[in-house]
DNA sequence: AAACACGGTGCGGGAACCCGCAACATCTCT
DNA sequence: AGAGATGTTGCGGGTTCCCGCACCGTGTTT
């Protein structure tokens, strides 16, 4: 059994080798990359189904490497390894995992034991295992009141690239005004208003983005995939 | 001497605390603190003048802590260590640096020898030293067609957090039409008409705001100390 | 079946935004 | 001193945004 580490941070690198030798014995070999375009060639040339992949990399992050890996190969088991809970990451990879694959997200910050169960339940058993601290912020981020649905997620997403309405609408489908309620909604959940310090009136789409950005509800990778997978749509249009 | 480490990572700060113990051997004790907060907190208690910070943490980041550190003993010794070469952070230093005191910035990607070399610049010699990297992003990200001048990136923030141009011009002596001008400068520099893509027209205040992140102008963690000054601001208006 | 909740849609208007135009003020260069 | 460059300000108007109101279709409750 062949397995790669994707990961640019040389301590965690080693670190994590050393955890997958002790957790897996039945890995005969180790590769690794340090970023994700690199991680991608990596397992396409070795056929390697199994991979711990970084989220925060410098040429390409570890959810858009992850969705080329899993589309050449949907069997492949990925555990995912981090420094952060962000909720965009997990959003990020809930919408890339294919039917009968494997995935795992675990912080950086567990305990040597607990990383190497998640190694040997997402590498060699194939199955599912979310961090409980990911899993708390993301399910009990709680209250139907103020997690977004994928809805209003989509339309946050356009919102934050800068779309103005129309274009929103035409790209999700939806009439205007539709948008505008989604809008509407998207302010009441992220808290644009409550900003109970003062009466001041805030610029409504800015103080979206800037809330969703300081609430860990999508981040900048985000913003750059977003921007890819917007061109590609207007591309297609015309 | 006694010398601390603000540090979140494990591995990182041990790797830190050998080369300090190498670079510099007439340090006597090392203290040692997981976030900002800490740091600051041991760095009274142990009166120490010679730092070494990391910049992204969770409680509180390295930026703050260094400013009320420099607050309390404006010649202590500062060297930032940092994964990244955002002009954000760059930028937030530069504001909180004391005339009579020594700073330096240095990546983590750095050689060991540079590593050792920066400590001893900074905190033994009390040098200022700035890694070429970060110099180079910051000087030559160049043309003065491209970088902010500071008024421009104070509109840019008040942008950021979401204030109207009446509120802006109030809380920077502006007139509003002023404002507007500087905002033009700033579409213009961030680049956000520039997207040939399309005759596709965006909202030009969430463009910038989504520009200037992309192109590590500004952070996340920008916008929430921006917001602590807003609100101190705020509270004294009335 | 009637009543109701809920989400999508159109209309209209007030507010904020973007920006061209023009009048000044300041500063620099010759 | 005059010419020119640069930065600030007011005015006006076109555009986008925000959102209350009203109407409709679907699904749920009584």
């Amino acid at each position: 059994m062949r397995a790669l580490i994707v990961e640019d941070d040389q301590f965690h690198a080693t670190y994590l080798q050393d955890a997958l030798a002790e957790a897996l014995p039945e890995v005969t070999e180790i590769f690794h990359a340090t970023d994700g375009a690199a991680g991608e060639e990596e397992a396409r040339a070795g056929a390697i189904g199994a991979i711990v992949m970084d989220l925060q990399m410098d040429r390409r992050n570890g959810i858009e490497a992850a969705r080329t890996i899993w589309a050449e190969r949907p069997q492949s088991r990925i555990l995912f390894w981090s420094n952060y809970a962000d909720d965009a990451y997990f959003r990020g990879i809930e919408q890339i995992v294919p039917e009968d694959s494997a995935y795992g997200y675990i912080l950086k910050t567990a305990s040597r034991d607990r990383l190497k169960l998640a190694l040997r339940a997402v590498l060699a058993e194939g199955q599912i295992m979310v961090d409980r601290e990911i899993h708390r912020r993301q399910k009990s981020a709680a209250s139907p009141r103020t997690r977004l649905d994928d809805s209003e997620f989509a339309v946050l997403i356009d919102l934050a690239l800068g779309l103005q309405d129309k274009l929103i609408a035409e790209r999700r489908g939806m009439s205007l005004r539709t948008v505008q309620n989604r809008l509407l909604s998207l302010y009441e959940k992220l808290g644009v208003l409550s900003d109970l310090d003062d009466d001041l009136t805030l610029n409504k789409r800015v103080r979206a983005l800037n809330r969703a950005l300081v609430t860990r509800t999508i981040n900048i990778e985000t913003l750059d995939a977003a921007q890819r997978d917007l061109e590609t749509w207007l591309s297609g249009r015309r």
